[in-house]
DNA sequence: CTCATTTACGTGCGCCGCGCACATATCGTC
DNA sequence: GACGATATGTGCGCGGCGCACGTAAATGAG
């Protein structure tokens, strides 16, 4: 029975997922997890090069390449962190406007996943999945990183902002 | 108020498809569509490679390599379709190993997703599951893609396994 | 039957995203 | 001030994928 729900979550989390990617590829021209580094970038903590590939799960060089990329594309700059060493990367305007821009997709494209919900199956739905969200992740990190893509906007009770700072300040 | 539900249900659908694609990449050590091909031939209609770039939604040379990296490993033969220029693909005993061993680690890494739920939660999230995967694919062949690494094993409710023989023979 | 069109495969070529091994600069500590 | 830990950047190559193109077989129109 366990098995044949989690099939099921496995199936709609793919969709879900293609849906996203899509969504942000549409935008940014860009795959992988370009599109996630502008979203958590755009948290504006001036985050460094090292959480944000811990965040986004990649190889450090593989990081660099990809903040190189978003350079080049005038959408990020480094500029210098309270360490010499470090980096602080930070949006550019037009950063931030493609950040917008690739929020405002996600969510449309997840919308209509919603719509043929009643009212209160919608309600029951968002329950569960607080529930879900809560015991999933079992470190700080994982739930930043499950979060890469979330919009801070609409949530206000994602759990990331906090988790985000401490993180931040932590390493 | 749908917005809020939506960003949760895109942040646990990101963690749904990390973890189903870190479980394929374990088992296979190939990324991208290669698990899902291997799951979708598993099938065994002895699918053309046409039906399967529609599935995975590559592009016809995408498609051609990647069946010629499952030939070199091992886990799929090209066979004569009834036409003589389409190609039946079809899994060779050590693909079918691996594509039990890819299911089997994809069910294992989503049940503890699960795990917390109280059994009438799970019943819910079961009941929401289906009604949301019955009204989000507008047609047959993405309903094929949503379920292209679903285990027909489990899910015997699952709409692929039917509309996967029409897609197959309408074509 | 002939020939143009469509369908299905395959190939040459290159790009993008990423990891490994390595080099470099800074910080903290003893 | 010497040494390990931390943080960034580079040379190099691989895997996955798309574009443009070429080819063979089925289909359909005359």
């Amino acid at each position: 029975m366990i098995d044949g729900t989690a099939n099921l979550l496995g199936a709609l989390g793919l969709a879900v997922a293609d849906r996203i990617h899509q969504a942000a590829r549409d935008v940014l021209n860009r795959s992988g997890e370009t599109p996630a580094a502008v979203i958590v970038i755009g948290y504006g903590q001036g985050l460094s090069n090292d959480n944000l590939r811990r965040i986004l799960d990649l190889s450090h060089p593989g990081s660099v390449r990809l903040v190189d990329r978003l350079v080049a594309d005038g959408l990020v700059e480094r500029r210098k962190g309270k360490d010499r060493r470090a980096v602080a990367l930070v949006l550019t305007a037009k950063g931030e406007a493609m950040r917008e821009r690739m929020l405002e997709g996600r969510l449309a494209s997840l919308r209509p996943l919603l719509a043929p919900l009643t009212s209160p199956q919608l309600a029951s739905l968002d329950e569960l999945l607080k529930e879900l969200l809560r015991s999933v992740p079992e470190s700080d990190l994982e739930r930043c990183r499950i979060c890469r893509m979330c919009d801070d906007q609409v949530c206000s009770e994602c759990p990331i902002p906090a988790a985000f700072k401490t993180s931040d300040d932590a390493k």
